[in-house]
DNA sequence: GACCTGCTGCGGTCTG
């Protein structure tokens, strides 16, 4: 039995915890890790007692006796380093272990001590451990040389990110600093679509196994359908009122997909409660409310067992904070992706026995579509795959800026061999390191004496900015303050200025005065407002979510799932489509011709369609478009006998895109936004990775090679009446 | 039709 295999203090833990059984990926993962020194991904659902599933077994195997950090646990969150903070600390006090907690928020005095005498256990953000790096590179092997064991939590939110690529290369050079050149490493995921990504990631998949706990819990579903207004602002009211009856006597997280309709929703909810004597408890939850409120928040739900609640978030709540269990999660529109609407289900229902229900609220019909196509798909198992960059060099010049700081300059081979070795940039060739370290050169911020390549000057700027730890951008952003309490924090829009109102912290609020150069917004309360306006990208819908679609138009599948409002407006939608007479989602598409225009729905990925569009601007001869993502349709001013010729065309394009992708980021720079460090890329390799981050051209030479479009011509539109 | 994430070193002032 698994129990038994754990030392004594621990199982001592164990039993003073009370817990019944272990649970099943707690049983598997001790015997594994106990029984060999391979890496492990542990996946399963949030609060299934994956933490402890690490721990148990590397506490009882790891010998803490001896001197240097011996294992070291990292976090996407410093919140979440909060948390476990106190749960791995409750557990070392069985075996007097050190706790150390280290980020930008973490006590000074302790990090101190630590690097005095390194010992137990560190936890840690990818962007602190960046800055040890650059800033204390002798503290690196001091601490951290005997480490046997890295724990990475939430490991699914660095799968296929920029961010990932950075902690990768970050593990790689830990790596190289160790007495053994190498440690175990244990991932802690929720339930991901891709495992081999997962190995990938540890930089040795050859040795990394995965426990999977597929247990998932019954859920009652049911989606309802309410009309937006159709001046497109906020919510219908009977949305609201409906929402409110539903979950008025429950503790519930309602998830919209923005902060401003998270605002809106959290205010109009409260001023019903008020109206009809309802409880009081209703928050709302996001990056832009401020962290103490966040946190109060988080307290409180975490702390309260009986009395209902209602928080209206974002993904701030999707991660594994721990706040407890929630009897209903609220979906209003689709989510964005389906690994997202797992995190968001998997908040609800988490004591045992107990049923979760999940609300899926439509505005409009395509939004109820793809909502329900996420639903079904997330029915049958499947989550988006994730790709990992091939052509990371943005990610490469950062990391080579940081090796050569961490080294205060070393020789250019010695650079592009440590580079070679990183697992986080083997697809990179020798070629392509030289060229962008010669461009670093020619830009100063590197700069060559003798053989040596150190920090240039313009480099010093960006090396010691404290921007220089992360891997992603950020907005600025004016701190809301009232009465010396500060609020949150929201990005200038035209929307602020002064004596307009503004929601924040589930509260109406009025601008008495914009502080611009101090940055601060000072409010009074008020009783009626706007809701804020937040800028922001575009969210990238998979591929198979869009084929979904189009199966579920051209189906009869009957969904017992939906309200009476759904089933009017899927049938509305089924009918509209009938008319092409499909028979197949995956090449056939439908083309709606009208009078000189064109309909083409793509029913395919957002990055095609942005490729689809991107092709269109390429044409010698432009096409009139426009692009419609929610619907996947491109309206084009095209008569129908030139459609077969512009596919063809479209398609030579998609093969041959380089020297396009060239002259757009000429012409607008602002395309590599997404991207912090591939500004100052030879421009070579900033089309490289714009073409495979942003786009997929690939994907829309395929579309366009497999592509079967299916032409209904639209009846003329009989006027109702005849004009006056 | 988006959302989220993190952050050093130094000089100054205050406290015990």
């Amino acid at each position: 039995m698994s129990f038994d295999l754990l030392a004594e203090p621990i199982r001592r833990y164990v039993r003073d915890q009370r817990w019944e059984s272990l649970r099943p990926i707690q049983a598997a993962a001790i015997q594994h890790i106990l029984a060999t020194d391979d890496n492990y991904i542990l996946a399963s659902r949030t609060a299934s007692g994956k933490t402890e599933a690490a721990f148990l077994p590397i506490l009882s195997k790891v010998d803490f006796r001896q001197p240097g950090v011996r294992v070291l646990y990292l976090s996407p969150l410093i919140a979440l380093i909060n948390d476990q903070f106190h749960r791995v600390e409750q557990l070392c006090k069985y075996l007097d272990v050190k706790v150390t907690k280290w980020h930008g928020e973490a006590s000074r005095t302790e990090k101190k001590k630590l690097v005095q005498q390194p010992e137990g256990i560190v936890l840690i953000t990818p962007e602190s451990l960046e800055a040890m790096f650059v800033n204390a590179p002798y503290s690196v092997p001091a601490l951290f040389a005997q480490l046997q064991y890295v724990v990475i939590d939430e490991i699914h939110s660095f799968l296929g990110t920029d961010r990932g690529i950075h902690l990768k290369s970050l593990l790689s050079r830990l790596e190289a600093v160790t007495a053994a050149r190498s440690f175990a490493i244990v991932g802690l995921s929720a339930t991901i679509g891709d495992y081999a990504e997962a190995k990938r990631f540890t930089g040795h998949e050859e040795r990394t196994k995965v426990l999977l706990d597929r247990a998932s819990k019954d859920m009652l579903t049911s989606f309802r359908y309410f009309s937006a207004e159709d001046d497109g602002s906020d919510l219908p009211l009977a949305l609201l009122k409906d929402l409110y009856k539903q979950t008025s006597t429950s503790k519930v997280l309602i998830f919209p997909n923005s902060r401003g309709l998270a605002e809106v929703i959290a205010v109009k909810l409260r001023q019903i409660a008020d109206r009809v004597g309802g409880h009081d408890k209703y928050f709302s939850h996001h990056s832009s409310v401020d962290k103490e409120v966040r946190e109060y928040v988080e307290h409180f739900a975490k702390h309260n067992q009986r009395q209902p609640f209602c928080i209206a978030c974002t993904s701030t709540l999707e991660l594994g904070i721990d706040i407890g269990s929630v009897d209903k999660v609220v979906q209003v529109d689709a989510a964005h992706s389906i690994a997202s609407l797992i995190q968001r289900v998997g908040r609800s229902g988490r004591r045992e026995g107990e049923q979760s229900h999940l609300l899926l609220y439509a505005t409009k019909p395509w939004s109820l579509l793809q909502s329900l196509a996420c639903w079904l798909l997330y029915g049958e198992g499947f989550v988006e795959p994730l790709r990992t960059a091939t052509q990371p060099y943005d990610l490469l010049l950062h990391q080579a800026l940081s090796i050569v700081k961490q080294l205060s300059g070393c020789p250019e081979n010695e650079l592009v061999a440590r580079l070679r070795a990183n697992a986080a940039f083997t697809t990179i060739p020798a070629e392509d390191i030289a060229e962008i370290l010669a461009e670093l050169q020619r830009i100063n911020w590197l700069e060559r004496i003798g053989p040596e390549l150190i920090i240039g000057v313009e480099g010093e700027y960006t090396v010691n900015s404290r921007d220089f730890y992360s891997v992603f951008k950020t907005e600025p952003a004016f701190k809301v303050q009232h009465a010396g309490k500060t609020i949150g924090e929201i990005p200038l829009t035209p929307q602020v200025r002064e004596n307009e109102n503004l929601l924040l912290a589930a509260r109406i609020w009025k601008i008495k005065y914009v502080d611009e150069p101090a940055k601060k917004i000072e409010v009074v309360p008020a009783h009626d407002g706007k809701r804020p306006i937040f800028l922001g990208g575009g969210g990238a819908v998979d591929v198979k979510v869009r084929e979904k679609m189009l199966q579920l138009l051209i189906s009869n599948s009957p969904h017992s799932e939906l309200d009476a409002a759904s089933q009017q407006e899927l049938r509305e939608l089924r009918q509209e489509f009938a008319r092409f007479g499909l028979v197949e989602a995956r090449h056939e598409r439908p083309v709606l011709v009208k009078e000189a225009k064109l309909v083409l729905y793509t029913f395919t990925s957002t990055k095609i369609n942005r490729s689809l569009a991107f092709l269109l601007n390429c044409l010698d001869v432009t096409v009139p478009y426009e692009y419609d993502d929610p619907t996947s349709s491109f309206t084009l001013t095209l008569s129908a006998v030139l459609l077969p010729d512009l596919l063809a065309q479209l398609q030579l394009y998609a093969l041959d895109v380089e020297g396009h992708l060239l002259t757009a980021i000429g012409e607008n720079p602002g395309l590599l936004d997404f991207a912090k460090w591939a500004a100052s890329l030879p421009v070579r390799h900033q089309a490289a990775v714009l073409q495979e981050r942003y786009f997929d051209f690939a994907g829309a030479a395929t579309f366009l090679q497999t592509l079967r479009p299916v032409l209904s011509v639209q009846e003329a539109d009989i006027p109702q009446e005849s004009a006056r």
